[in-house]
DNA sequence: CTGAAAGCGCTAACAT
DNA sequence: ATGTTAGCGCTTTCAG
């Protein structure tokens, strides 16, 4: 099963070569000349013979091993996925592989799987998280470029990718105030992460632009699931001052909201219209109607990381590089 | 910032031996004899110059890359993501690491990426996919021990881990029987996947060995998306034979199939009780009730592939290696 | 018990 | 224009 793989010393041979032609013409290097007849020649043997290269030992001897690493939380969460599948996909293009680990939260793989990585000497390194938050990097990481994504660093001395939820929030509002609202609750999330601030942050700047008062009775906060978003909304629509629109700053909480609104009588979106946050395609893409929300761009976050490590972006600066958060625009919002 | 690695050379010099009693020494390799004496000395120097192994000049020297290469239609999604984490785990226990690469669907990358893969010099290969599927392999695949999880070749040639749906179905339909239900209906996907027909199977078996007879209006078949839910369950709702058990073959038929129950003026659970299959999280866990369904192993597939490449399952047979699917019981039941 | 030396497969500077 | 040679960092056989 494992005869020896066919080497460069065994085209050399075949061809009538020696080693370094064999490697010259393979590479196709054009500084060094070489008749085309020569070339030919090798190139056929290596074709005949089945011959290839062996990247580790291309690696060991050019010194770079086109390898990044990437350590992330949860691997499996569909969050992530999109991480790691941008990256992949960004990665590839360039001609480059991605080492990927899950430490599963657990802080000792954290350091364990650094090492791992190093040890495979990669050129690179991401650190990607489910939940857009702060971080504390093992000291190891700062032997290689490395770029967080969807996450920053405590110190602020590394690069971060993020997604721009200002915007995010600024969109949704502004797609709300688009179809015409003007009463527009929002349903945030906990204000203790980033994520909540900066979504009500674009919020607000939405009202304020169109000139819309902001009234604080119209922001609740939920817990982050389909009950609190369930229980938000009924709250909202009880008030005084029912909203026309909702703006849920994720799609769970959108998912009970929509459960509220029925209970109440309503419809979506002719009564209420609802925007969401996140983008859970299995949520927003099949709740009848199915739910109009921002997404996160998550592949676009790991392809914009391996870029930032490949610099094929300019600045190695550590101001965070903000990704848009696209509006999906589907049936919940009249 | 790359200033040189510090190499074997350098602990040798640095503690006064050679570079194989380094290696000796650092591989912790008793059969060779060295005093205890001169081991520390050892040690010491490589902590004190920070010394961190080569992997790829072990690799080379030992011709073992502990490599094993992944390759899946699409990364992204969340079922190939559960198999990609479940193998990076089970690697990550055996000191092994994942090459991973997602092809989107296109063929032409699948022999691209297998290529990349051999030329790393993975020692073994693991191609899953999305959907239970029949597959065709490029044939390099056959340099290097191979593993198909979620679908087979059609050669037949090649091991297979694959989710055991039949019993997942009798398991679902044996559910419902035990919590006292005679009338069970079952919303099938397109009889063409290998998973609707087993899943019937399986729904079938569970019905015989109650001694329950099987009544082929009760069977019906829908598109898999919430509306095919949706539709077909109206249809059997309307029947003259009204069920009172739904065994959806997916969870986003259960999905439609919950809003059809609605609007119909029932109840899940205490009208009609729903069991569905997949296990998608977010539709699962967040319907309304939450709803009881039948789990696809994603991850302990991956675990198994990469398992069955490490041999640690002693069959390299070529009959699939069932896995089985475990019943999650949540609230729509009764 | 330790060290010298060959080799893993490849690159690249230097001769010819 | 082609070949020789010295690495890359490590393992392992074989002498000493």
């Amino acid at each position: 099963m494992v005869r020896r793989q066919v080497s460069m010393q065994d085209i050399a041979r075949n061809a009538g070569v020696s080693r370094s032609t064999v490697s010259f013409v393979l590479n196709e290097r054009t500084d060094i000349s070489i008749p085309e007849e020569t070339r030919a020649r090798v190139r056929e043997a290596a074709r005949q013979l089945g011959y290839r290269p062996n990247v580790m030992a291309q690696s060991l001897a050019k010194e770079s091993t086109n390898l990044i690493g990437l350590v992330t939380d949860i691997a499996s969460s569909p969050f992530a996925g999109g991480i790691i599948n941008g990256a992949q996909q960004a990665a590839w293009r360039l001609g480059k592989f991605l080492l990927i680990v899950s430490t599963e939260g657990d802080p000792a793989r954290d350091e364990a799987a650094l090492e791992m990585l190093l040890e495979r000497r990669v050129e690179g390194l991401i650190y990607a998280t489910q939940a857009h938050k702060v971080v504390a990097l093992p000291s190891a990481a700062r032997e290689v470029p490395t770029v967080l994504a969807h996450c920053v660093e405590e110190s602020g001395e590394f690069p971060s990718v993020l997604p721009d939820e200002e915007q995010g929030g600024f969109t949704a509002t502004r797609h709300l105030i688009e179809a015409g609202h003007q009463r527009i609750a929002l349903i945030n999330l906990d204000t203790a992460m980033p994520a909540a601030r900066l979504r009500e942050a674009g919020y607000r700047r939405a009202l304020r632009e169109a000139r819309i008062e902001v009234d604080d009775r119209m922001i609740t906060v939920g817990h982050a699931t389909a009950n609190g978003g369930f229980h938000a909304a009924r709250t909202l629509l009880d008030g005084g001052e029912v909203p026309t629109a909702l703006f849920c700053a994720n799609d769970r909480m959108a998912m009970g909201a929509y459960d509220a609104i029925k209970e109440a009588g309503l419809h979506v979106p002719d009564d209420v219209s609802v925007v969401g946050f996140d983008n859970q395609e299995i949520i927003a893409a099949y709740l009848r109607p199915a739910l109009t929300t921002v997404a996160l761009p998550f592949e676009r976050m790991g392809a914009a990381a391996v870029e930032v490590l490949s610099s094929v972006h300019g600045s190695a600066g550590c101001t965070p590089l903000l990704v848009p958060c696209p509006l999906v625009k589907r049936g919940s919002v009249a």
